[in-house]
DNA sequence: TTAGCTGCAAAAGGTTTGCAAATTA
DNA sequence: TAATTTGCAAACCTTTTGCAGCTAA
């Protein structure tokens, strides 16, 4: 499962919660590690499920509050992925989310594909787009009617 | 305040209801005015707080359900503009929205600024953006450091 | 030692639902 | 009259919070 990046990865996180004073425990171990396996696409309560699985009496606020830490630290970052729970994934994800409203299939997409709009919005606006906090939500290939 | 186009779109709307077998009860014409007299910015709470200004005891519950039937009709449509509660507007709205993650503030711009986005996520990925459905996030010209 | 975490339980916000009574066409 | 809509209250889901006890550094 943990493939050897994961663990360097892990590691490094680690070290920058403790450079911000943080404490590094079993619960937020398991939590990056939960994050860290995923594809990208997790909710707060895939992760508790995942950290559960493990250590059975984590709480699933310890998860929110581990979640809100991350991003304080800005290593990790959520999307609004439709109506249900926001999901959490690495600040270097690199991806846009598109989210079929038909079928509810999540594409990851290279964020590049904003790149025009991004400047547009800055030019013409003053506007800095933060595109992947957001999903972009439409019709998939799938779904529509041809 | 009710502009009188804003009559006439609410008769077309109230037999729109009617064409597809629905009843035009009070509460319902108060969900549809609220709408029309909004900036396209109101939350089921706000339309709620709007109807009830004139008919103290329409339910929320009855705006939720009023609001899922002007959806289902085409005639609006919500976006989640953050955090929060989403916010309903006529489908013709032709704006999307930004959102500041620091002020919170809600600008609108033309939906031209995501025709190119649009032409390609068709394009590369057969995907069929609605734009509206969805706020874009990022940082206001007033919260940027420069 | 002590600031920082944790689990638990409860609360908070937004939205949905079941049901009997009221209303529309 | 028959089908739809309503108000109410309760449930639901996601997220946040208060607090006393626990633990990493």
């Amino acid at each position: 499962m943990a493939a050897p990046h994961q663990k360097e990865q892990l590691d490094q996180i680690v070290e920058l919660i403790r450079r911000h004073g943080g404490r590094v425990t079993v619960p937020r171990r398991a939590v990056i590690a939960a994050i860290l396996e995923g594809d990208g696409h997790r909710s707060a309560d895939d992760i508790g499920r995942a950290v559960q699985a493990e250590h059975p009496d984590v709480a699933l606020s310890t998860v929110y509050r581990t979640l809100d830490a991350l991003q304080q630290l800005g290593v990790i970052e959520h999307s609004h992925l439709g109506h249900g729970a926001a999901v959490y994934h690495l600040t270097d994800h690199g991806h846009v989310h598109l989210v079929c409203r038909s079928c509810g299939d999540v594409t990851d997409v290279p964020d590049e594909i904003v790149a025009e709009l991004t400047a547009r919005l800055d030019d013409e606006h003053g506007f800095a787009l933060a595109p992947r906090h957001f999903a972009m939500f439409g019709t998939c290939r799938r779904c529509r009617p041809d």
